[in-house]
DNA sequence: CTGAAAGCGCTAACAT
DNA sequence: ATGTTAGCGCTTTCAG
């Protein structure tokens, strides 16, 4: 069933129907309804591809993660999915899955497709640089949360060293005297920023740390468990260890349940990004909330919005959530 | 750049491009080289649009899932991706949000899209019929995890009897005489299956319960933790809870943690699904285990190969997840 | 084995 | 205000 179909049965020609169907007001009042008539009685949807190929415009928004099994990632398509409905917009989701050679396929796919737009949060800070910056130059693009070191693209993501310094400032209220970071390595753009605002932010706060309190690794409960599984057969441990997000924390609070350390009160541990589970796990963990929706709406509006001017980096203010895991009484 | 600028660049006609592009064996080894070499000097990557239009083939798959935020049914979107991706096909991702108008509307829009089938999760056991039905009109569609009931169309999920069966011969291994169901409402179609097979099965088994110790409500952590606090409030509890997800049975340890509840000595608990933070939960916890992946491959193999003939119901054998929630010891 | 040419269903001039 | 028509970039007969 084709716009023919639909003009033959209202009997008008299929320019009209195409006008009715764009929302155009120049058609009489009396034909609009007749064509909705005919529209809703055979069931006929517009072919998309059709009308894409044409206006070369296809109202569909690629996004490339680096990794959706990340919780973190998975509220930032859900956040990012509800953006772009609500312009009307679809999404067309790949998963580089960390890898990426994978992640310059996805790109290239995408750009086939003939998205609207792109919106990606690279792989790894360095090496996704050529694939990323290719395809920025075919489209429009805008970067989330991970981003890429001197590309010059729009990004949006969180204040990293704001929401570290709301950490350390919390656990100096504590009474913290020292503490130890375990996050991701380096080609995690945002880990790097939350590593590199610790160490100068402890200065500034005279939190004293070693370098046997550092773990850098992967983004996962395990890496979390096997950190301070290590630190803790190292030695003493800091008053406090920070993390680099969440998913690690959860994993440093298990070793600390099976090694008999009582957090809060042998060891106070944060998190970074607030998934669903800081408020699930026991005890309950402290951590600075990342505010995607905010992200994700502000990406969507670089994207269809921006001119392109220079390109624009929005650091969004964190908000810090307290929990059991620094002190708070349970509720 | 069109097929064109390649086509006059490597001297030959767009016929011979679109042939080697097609991956066409009666191409001249040198025309074909030709092109390929043309092919990566200018950067050209296929138009998906117009192939799609003059092809009536997308390699886009649409898929329908009640809500995105749960983890369960994030776990099955990877899967899927990954089983497409192996596959050549891409993923269009649309959440309902628990909305059955909004299900229909996400049906209509992928079918404007033309792809070449559906993946669906229905919303309601019963008022997703007619949206879904007219979409498995339109393409071949195949129900994952949720199904409607009575409709013709193809169903990939797993045995809901067999995993309650697995969870009670557990129990009554471990000595439970009495036990409680928390689960979702008849609405939701594998939970409606697990609480009745759970009815049936006490029986089997000759395990005691109480209508007080049956609740159903929504697949969430707060739904199991106000569950579990009003049945604790009414009086005593059962020897075991049987959740009919893990993210309830979560909100069912939570609850227990603060209320002084030792799990598993004064209580037992299992969950049903395995999804990531079930090993990462305090005590961890005893699960089903949902074979995703294969019901991803089988989905989609149902969506590319089935004939026409008559639909296929799959219930894919789950595997029992012993952890500290029944009483296996913390490793 | 290769090329010319006819559309796929729609939009957007342009003409009426 | 409505209709006619020329493509969008590609695939696929059909000739040669």
């Amino acid at each position: 069933m084709t716009i023919r179909t639909v003009a033959d049965d209202a009997g008008v020609s299929i320019a009209t129907v195409s006008r009715v169907l764009a929302g155009a007001e120049t058609v009489d009042p009396a034909l609009r309804r007749a064509v909705q008539v005919s529209v809703r009685k055979l069931g006929y949807s517009r072919n998309t591809i059709a009308s894409a190929l044409r206006s070369s415009k296809t109202r569909t928004i690629g996004m490339v993660l680096p990794e959706i099994a990340n919780p973190f990632n998975t509220d930032l398509v859900q956040e990012v999915e509800d953006a772009l409905h609500a312009r009307g917009f679809q999404l067309l989701l790949c998963n580089a899955h960390q890898d990426v050679e994978r992640e310059r396929e996805a790109l290239q796919s995408l750009l086939g497709q003939q998205v609207d737009g792109l919106i990606v949060s690279p792989v790894d800070a360095t090496g996704s640089m050529e694939a990323v910056q290719a395809a920025a130059r075919a489209r429009p693009l805008v970067q989330v949360d991970q981003r890429i070191e001197g590309l010059d693209a729009d990004w949006v993501g969180v204040d990293d060293e704001r929401g570290i310094r709301q950490v350390l400032e919390h656990l100096v209220e504590q009474g913290v005297k020292s503490v130890g970071f375990i996050g991701a390595r380096e080609t995690d753009s945002s880990g790097a920023a939350r590593h590199q605002a610790f160490r100068r932010l402890c200065r500034h706060f005279d939190l004293s740390f070693s370098e046997n309190w550092i773990m850098l690794g992967e983004y996962s409960a395990s890496f979390g468990r096997s950190a301070t599984a290590s630190m803790a057969e190292q030695g003493t441990l800091p008053d406090a260890l920070v993390c680099g997000a969440d998913i690690i924390a959860i994993g440093v609070l298990q070793t600390c349940h099976r090694s008999g350390i009582a957090v809060p009160k042998d060891l106070q541990v944060t998190g970074f990004d607030d998934i669903e589970f800081a408020d699930l796990c026991t005890p309950r963990l402290t951590t600075v909330r990342q505010p995607l929706e905010a992200m994700a709406r502000q990406a969507v509006r670089l994207l269809l919005e921006d001119g392109d001017e220079a390109s624009v980096r929005l650091a969004l203010a964190p908000e810090m959530t307290l929990r059991e895991s620094t002190g708070k009484p349970a509720s």
